[in-house]
DNA sequence: ACTACCATACTTGTATGGTAGTATGGAACG
DNA sequence: CGTTCCATACTACCATACAAGTATGGTAGT
């Protein structure tokens, strides 16, 4: 809950932690990936400490699952968390969007439209990667907004699973046009303080982002527990 | 968020962790108190190493702030979180007990009911410490019959500051039987499947068992950033 | 008296070696 | 051929040593 402010200087546990964090995310290092203190360690160029105190903070984190004496490995998509991490985040973002027909300052309802316009942009060129940040960055507008930062950063570090089951959902087949017009929907309630159809269009659309996952557990049965 | 069903094991690391936690959420370990690897490693009797990574853990909730080179302190109360983290346990429990009214398993509501038993005992003896144990395990008793026990954990994992300052709160003006009552009124909301009443119950039982931050700010200044 | 400096005693960060528990593959045996 | 046992090569866990940055108190110089 507090890795937004840290000192900029790049110790080597923090490198180390981002780089796996991020790795782990994009499915780079898929679900059930073995890792070792010692193989980390030498592939960062760094001792074995910094990585095993990386691997602690991803454990509390739920992205690895650590074995004493057996070994460390990327954690499988766990099917309840993910339903329930959609739940809570339906529930938080739903009282947001309420939050900003009342109240929303003017220059983040024009960053949200400066947003949309890149997400047509990106649609354009297919730049699946760029969408989905594009993605993150309309909701985590929404929430600067309303002064709910510390919430969006609450729900990012519930969502780490939530978050593996989009990425597999997004990738297998693109759904954009429509998860763009939602967001444009969104925009516009918003504009225009309708806070019955922002959160209508927001369970709508988080309903539809967040895949079923039973298909996903079809597909890449390896991943899933 | 994975503290649930780890080994039983009680590895050096995870006792730390466990004991130094909960000495600052009880404020045993009062805000802004100076930590140090090496005292904390004499007083448990164990090396650094396992120290530093319960160190290293409860930096990432947020209850420590580590400064390179400088010092280990328990961190200060943040308001701003607090109220966020207000804001989003409002939320979820509100949801999750109208979810409640649609469906409860007989076995949990039960048990809701022993628990309000023990906690009118409690109050007769007067006793702060088992009234707030049984207050936590009242919410988490509502959550378990939805199944949402993981929506618990993650609103635990973020109420580390929130619970500080309830528990200052408490310490300072007992008002259990106000609280007692609407815990009552909240599981005959679920028995009558009365969600409206029972979300309205809920909402005025967060915002009074929150405590508003001024006065404690006043009070314990020390303690706030 | 005041200031600048520096030795010293802290702090956390990193590296490394030893320990104990676990998985695995091959050999010996039924 | 199948089963049991054991040596071996892993694993994470912990202790310890060293490195590097920081706060502090005393001292010398002005």
């Amino acid at each position: 809950m507090d890795q937004y402010r840290m000192p900029p200087s790049t110790s080597a546990r923090e490198a180390v932690y981002a780089k796996l964090r991020h790795q782990i995310l994009i499915l780079e290092l898929p679900p059930g990936t073995a890792l070792s203190e010692k193989d980390a360690s030498l592939a960062f160029g760094v001792s074995r400490t910094p990585v095993r105190e990386s691997f602690v903070r991803l454990a509390q984190e739920g992205l690895v699952q650590v074995l004493p004496q057996r070994g460390t490995f990327v954690s499988l998509i766990d099917s309840e968390l993910v339903e329930e991490a959609r739940f809570m985040r339906e529930q938080l973002e739903k009282a947001v969007i309420r939050l900003a027909c009342e109240s929303f300052p003017e220059d983040r309802l024009e960053a949200l439209e400066e947003n949309l316009r890149e997400q047509r942009e990106s649609m354009a060129r297919t730049d699946d990667k760029r969408m989905f940040e594009l993605d993150e960055a309309f909701h985590r507008t929404i929430f600067e907004g309303c002064r709910k930062l510390n919430t969006w950063a609450a729900i990012q570090q519930m969502n780490v699973h939530l978050n593996r089951s989009r990425l597999l959902r997004l990738v297998t087949d693109h759904q954009w046009s429509h998860l763009y017009a939602q967001h444009e929907q969104m925009a516009i309630a918003i504009r225009n303080r309708d806070a019955d159809r922002a959160e209508r269009v927001m369970r709508e659309h988080l309903s539809l982002s967040i895949a079923d996952l039973t298909m996903l557990k079809e597909k890449y049965p390896q991943y899933f527990q």
